[in-house]
DNA sequence: ATGGTCGCCGAGCGA
């Protein structure tokens, strides 16, 4: 079974990319980020007539995570638990019937958190809500690790895990992708018992799911690693392959993200 | 390079 993540970058905007891509490698499921429109607004008939099912939670202008799926998709939730007050859409999760074993897949799109200070040097709200969700998303992974099943939390994480998944480390020194606070809290993730699936797979360093739109950066291969796919341990058993679909980042009006995607062997 | 480029929507923000 594969599994992608794709952060789009308006899906409106992407939906050409998007379907040549899905026709072409024909991923079981995918999340989706950034989808930038609101629910009614999906392109749900294009992505269906591939063979998917949709559950969207979108967003006006900003936002908003879909997860498609070639099997049916059961215990649809969107929202991350922990701040009923929060409006952003930037979580999903479904319970993915495979026929055999299910897999349950949580979509997300985690704050990007910058600007990380205000003008008089106190951290900035948008930091600190980067901080709080990740602190929500660790107290969700600790309950659903609690279930003992497979599960995979694929997204734009907005978080480079190391100085090797990205060109030049001291550029993004004191960026809330790369500071030690948000990288700590992706420890913490990892340190629950989740397998980063790229580097389960992979050691060599510099390779990356995002390059800017500014200043020549894909040609210049200026990129960072912040897509990833998260898989608690009975998922990470089944892992046999994951990799960057990089070539899509090349195409005509393309995403500043490219697809990310793993392989789980599941039993019969 | 206090720029650069996208996509939102129709000015300026978010990334």
């Amino acid at each position: 079974m594969k599994i992608a993540s794709f952060n789009v970058n308006s899906v409106k905007a992407r939906l050409n990319n998007l379907t040549q891509w899905l026709s072409e490698t024909n991923p079981d499921v995918v999340c989706l980020q950034e989808l930038k429109c609101v629910d009614e607004a999906f392109p749900r008939e294009a992505i269906e007539d591939l063979g998917y099912n949709v559950a969207v939670h979108g967003q006006k202008t900003y936002n908003g995570v879909a997860i498609l799926s070639k099997f049916p998709m059961e215990d649809v939730t969107p929202r991350l638990p922990g701040d009923d007050s929060d409006e952003q859409a930037r979580y999903i999760e479904a319970l993915i019937s495979t026929g055999t074993t299910p897999i349950r897949v949580g979509g997300l799109y985690l704050p990007n958190g910058n600007p990380v200070h205000t003008e008089d040097g106190a951290l900035h709200e948008k930091y600190t809500y980067k901080l709080a969700w990740m602190d929500r998303l660790i107290k969700h992974a600790e309950i659903l690790l609690t279930l003992e099943e497979p599960f995979v939390l694929a997204g734009d994480y907005n978080i480079i895990p190391q100085a090797e998944d990205c060109h030049k480390p001291s550029a993004w020194k004191d960026d809330a992708l790369f500071r030690q606070e948000s990288r700590d809290k992706f420890r913490k993730l990892i340190n629950l018992g989740l397998t980063d699936s790229f580097r389960a797979c992979h050691t060599e360093p510099n390779r990356y799911t995002f390059w800017d739109y500014q200043a020549g950066a894909w040609q210049k291969d200026n990129g960072i690693r912040i897509d990833h796919l998260l898989l608690s341990p009975q998922a990470a058993d089944m892992l046999s392959a994951c990799d960057v679909d990089k070539e899509i980042r090349g195409r005509e009006k393309p995403s500043d993200h490219v697809p990310i995607w793993i392989e789980l062997d599941i039993p019969e």
